[in-house]
DNA sequence: ACGGATCGTTTGTGTAACGCCAACCATTTA
DNA sequence: TAAATGGTTGGCGTTACACAAACGATCCGT
């Protein structure tokens, strides 16, 4: 009979009790409902949620390149470049080669991209207010601010120089 | 008595400036982040996403209706169906008829799925931290409770009754 | 009791948003 | 001069849906 070895080393690491709870899920959950009422509000000004997210990050960082517009989004270079041909299409955007490589394009956001953007942001109030009516105001823009943290922060490259595996935390 | 008065002649009703900036594209975002990391550590728990969207709804609200949890999820009925299909291939929930109305199926978490979801939870511990790095502890621990608040509120059923065009605010 | 609505289910069709691969050009770098 | 790199195009495959039609079981109003 084998005593089964519980190989439990019971970390005495672990400062604080987990909450346990993960905001993933509901991130998640509301980003779609607030995405699927977007859609309609924002087809009128030629837009879908996804240019919205790229107008933003665009809107936020300047002027960047296409690949390091891709890392940020998380989406893959060739799709990168089909969003911003939507975009440029539009004169939303400005692709214009980098002078220090010119095989770059450093991609920024047109004044009508900026325009068009705040109109856009300002088409969306009504569905924020029904979405996150369960917050008040001052809870939205605690949210907001955290969002803006949250998604300004530097983008882990991946997970690459990380020798350690992470599992067994639990 | 007209003293009163002077308070109103003048529109003093925004009180706040609008901050224009909407969450909704962060949000989507951060989700997307999310999403993205999770999806390779919820694999070897055979789950996926969107299968812990509905795993925690059904964790919060005890028992639904098939009807009730694709409004919640605002995904079209069909669709909940194979959701269900997957979850319930797994035990991870329950499909009981409803002793009031014998057509209504009430879907609740199993004993299973609660612990399933539990390690799930678990296991995204690691991908929370690497996406919500830029905040700290109780930020994320604020973030969550927001979160859940915003997406447990009453999911507004649609703009059905309510007469006003939401249009021209701006 | 009958006919019409409602809940869940199946099947089938369509679409949008991707990822991934391969080829290509212009450019930079070794 | 030979790679490597950034962007572009085209094509193929997948996933996550929506939407429609038809069906069985059940409820409900007259």
């Amino acid at each position: 009979m084998f005593h089964a070895v519980r190989k439990l080393g019971h970390m005495p690491a672990l400062p604080v009790e987990e909450s346990e709870h993960r905001s993933g899920p509901l991130l998640d959950h509301l980003a779609r409902r607030m995405r699927l009422r977007s859609e309609s509000v924002l087809a009128p000004l030629g837009l879908r949620p996804r240019h919205l997210v790229a107008l933003t990050v665009l809107r936020e960082s300047g002027g960047i390149s296409q690949q390091a517009l891709a890392g940020t989004l998380q989406i893959d270079g060739t799709n990168v470049v089909g969003l911003l041909n939507d975009l440029e299409a539009e004169s939303l955007v400005e692709r214009r080669r980098s002078p220090e490589d010119r095989r770059r394009h450093v991609v920024s956001l047109t004044t009508a991209g900026a325009k068009r953007l705040r109109e856009a942001e300002c088409a969306l109030a009504g569905v924020e207010d029904e979405v996150l009516g369960a917050l008040e105001p001052a809870e939205r823009d605690t949210l907001y601010e955290l969002l803006r943290r949250a998604t300004s922060g530097r983008q882990v490259i991946c997970a690459e120089e990380s020798g350690d595996e992470p599992d067994a935390s639990c």
